[in-house]
RNA sequence: CGGGGUGUGGCGCAGCCCGGUUAGCGCGUCUGCUUUGGGAGCAGAAGGCCGCAGGUUCGAAUCCUGCCACCCCGACCA
């Protein structure tokens, strides 16, 4: 193989930036720390944007944008939210260049000093909620559901390609409500559709859970999230709803009449995901062949590849390729009848195989002849013959079978690799033989959850939302717990 | 910011310790012929201010000095 990609028992790390680079993803860029999305991996996003798209209109959201800069002062309006963000804001300080004194580049021009710096947006909230405050007065103007897909950027010391980067796009949700139950019910709500999306769409388990203070968003009161396992055993936070309370309203003074005609602070939420679910995907289902896709959100769905060696096979393969193709089309099917000459069969089963391409069929002379197409699978790199007439029922049924199958296969990951534990001893064992989620008791306190931390690396990934524990004592204090909690190394 | 490393055709590297004709190799690219059911074979070709600046020397990719950039490992993080 050209470009081998790197097996993951042997370097983890290494197999998925070979993965997302011979897949054509992602790029690295001239900038240290930023990123390049080709287009199959912006494809990739925009299948994601759609879907997702979808279920925030209806459930009632409407899409704005606002502006890349944001006043300085305003990040500092909210104590824990400049406390957060701070120290990773990219700022502007001059408006234009100029031709520095020995004449062999740039510098920025002194005289265009801003008045005031301009910070890049690491996330919108502040400047969102300058806009809340002149948009609301009464409780009629309540609810406000507004999203944005937009970039932003985190000025981050170590990235990933989708992991991290210092510049990612994302969705933005941030809403203002009237009463504390209906923002809370809106986090939860964006909460369950984030699960439902990741987990039907991308397929990949997640659980739903809460953060603890010391991983909760910088403003927030309440950080809802949903974890993944990827599979180096690693947990991956996939999303993020937020209940701010009254936070946001109080630091920009966004308040309304209530029906009582008494003037109230607006309560608010604020949610997320990035292109990071990129790299979660990849780091989920993906093999020593390369990249695997779920079919639903796949650019390609089937790619049709003829075979033929003379002349006259041509026209004969390629019609029956073209066939098929209109026939799969038809149904709906995203489907890629791949005719490029100067490349070979085989050169081409390789290459949609690292791109993840969920289903290959191929077409040869010993097909049109048999009246057969060959059917490949991605995801257990199985091939069979079938006949060209069921050809489509058979491929949708197949795409079916693949995102099912794709789930099913995380889940059962997960579910070998979640470990219940009683002592410290368990614990930290757990961690170094198989890693993945460890449930353990834990007394509540940061103090106790900072220690672990700084011992075995694990952090609390979230109190789950799903109880029906019984209630134990801290595996290290003997402090009273009312449930277990999720531990993990993670990304 | 600490500790380590690397800069040589598009990409990955060798050469440097021990200075000496025309700076090599693999992949990719181009041309031609043969090929085409899992990344083809052969033949030919193009492509380099050896990171930048200074110095030593008859002569520097190689030795010396300074600078710059990038990567890895730590502290911070969706």
């Amino acid at each position: 193989m050209a470009d081998a990609i790197t097996p993951r028992g042997e370097d983890y790390s290494k197999w998925y930036i070979d993965v997302v680079l011979t897949a054509k993803l992602a790029d690295y860029s001239p900038v240290r720390g930023c990123m390049i999305i080709r287009p199959n991996g912006y494809q990739l996003w925009e299948n994601m944007q759609r879907v997702l798209d979808g279920m925030f209109k209806e459930t009632g959201h409407e899409n704005a944008y606002f502006p890349l800069f944001i006043p300085e002062s305003f990040l500092a309006r909210e104590a824990e939210h400049v406390e957060g963000f701070a120290k990773e804001c990219a700022v502007v300080t001059h408006s234009r260049l100029r031709v520095s004194e020995d004449g062999t580049g740039l510098e920025p021009d002194p005289d265009s000093r801003l008045e005031e710096n301009l910070v890049v947006r690491p996330t919108s909230e502040t400047i969102i909620w300058d806009s809340y405050r002149k948009w609301i007065q009464s409780w009629r103007d309540l609810p406000i559901k507004i999203n944005q897909w937009a970039n932003v950027v985190r000025w981050e010391m170590r990235t990933r390609l989708f992991l991290r980067t210092m510049e990612f796009l994302w969705q933005e949700g941030h809403t203002a409500h009237a009463t504390e139950q209906e923002a809370v019910d809106e986090t939860l709500l964006i909460l369950d559709l984030y699960a439902r999306f990741v987990e039907d769409y991308m397929a990949i388990p997640v659980i739903k859970g809460i953060k603890t203070e010391s991983e909760r968003f910088a403003g927030a009161v309440d950080t809802y999230c949903i974890e993944a396992l990827m599979q180096d055993g690693k947990a991956l936070q996939a999303g993020t709803s937020h209940f701010l309370g009254q936070n946001f309203a109080k630091a920009f003074d966004c308040t309304f009449q209530n029906q009582d005609n008494e003037l109230e602070h607006v309560w608010a939420t604020s949610w997320g995901v990035s292109t990071r679910l990129i790299g979660a995907l990849v780091m989920t289902h993906s093999d020593d062949h390369g990249l695997v896709l779920p079919p639903r959100l796949a650019p390609t769905q089937v790619v049709l590849v003829p075979i033929f060696r003379k002349e006259e096979e041509k026209s004969l393969v390629l019609d029956a390729a073209d066939k098929v193709r209109r026939e799969l089309s038809e149904r709906g099917i995203a489907v890629r009848l791949d005719d490029r000459e100067g490349q070979r069969p085989g050169w081409k089963f390789t290459e949609h195989e690292v791109q993840g391409v969920p289903v290959r069929l191929a077409i040869g002379p010993r097909d049109v002849q048999n009246g057969t197409v060959e059917l490949a699978r991605r995801d257990t790199r199985t091939k069979e013959t079938v006949a060209a007439d069921g050809v489509v029922d058979h491929v949708a049924k197949t795409l079916e079978d693949i995102q099912q199958s794709l789930f099913d296969r995380a889940a059962e990951f997960r579910s070998e690799h979640t470990t219940t534990v009683d002592s410290y001893d368990e614990f930290k064992d757990t961690l170094e033989s198989k890693g993945g989620f460890v449930l353990a008791h834990w007394d509540g306190t940061a103090e106790t959850e900072a220690r672990i931390k700084n011992e075995t690396k694990a952090t609390i990934r979230c109190l789950p939302l799903q109880k029906g524990d019984e209630p134990g004592v801290d595996m290290i204090t003997g402090k009273p717990s009312s449930q277990r909690v999720y531990f993990a190394r993670a990304y």
